[in-house]
DNA sequence: TTTAATATAAGCAAATTTGCTTATAATTAA
DNA sequence: TTAATTATAAGCAAATTTGCTTATATTAAA
């Protein structure tokens, strides 16, 4: 990631994922395996310390059965 | 990009933002240029070809004046 | 507390995106 | 039609994500 990343966007989207899988009692684990994965992602993806593709967003999405918008909604 | 991927979310999002760019009279490079990403991203994220980071998409919608929840609601 | 489950952390190779460039095609304006 | 603007295309290097792995820390349950 470049320096000068403002890192607030990710990082709200991050914590906002998280809030909504925790919602729906699925571990990273159970979401990461779900949809082909790797937990790490999921994890970095949560801290904020990873800027993920939209692919990877809409299938998170799709698991935890909201739309993507939803994952932006904050 | 994975030969497995379905591309028709991507196809779907790079329709959905042309169109809110276009509706917008904002020029591919003028987006490209005021956000500083290449041109050649915007053309290939609007035509499916790209699995852009959630950055940049959060870029483009800072730019384009929607909320990035805007540019997955198709 | 102890155990089990879940989450965070970090390193490395492989795959992909991104930046940069040049060229061509398609669309719009004159 | 012609010129100008805009969009698409493609190749290459650099940067980043992703997959894979092992290890540690945190949280929840017994």
């Amino acid at each position: 990631m470049g320096y000068l990343r403002d890192k607030k966007f990710l990082i709200d989207f991050g914590k906002n994922l998280k809030r909504i899988r925790v919602e729906k009692n699925i571990s990273q684990a159970e979401l990461a395996y779900s949809i082909n994965v790797e937990i790490s992602q999921i994890s970095r993806l949560e801290r904020g310390q990873l800027n993920s593709g939209i692919y990877s967003v809409f299938l998170i999405a799709k698991y935890l059965k909201v739309s993507p918008k939803e994952l932006f909604d904050f």
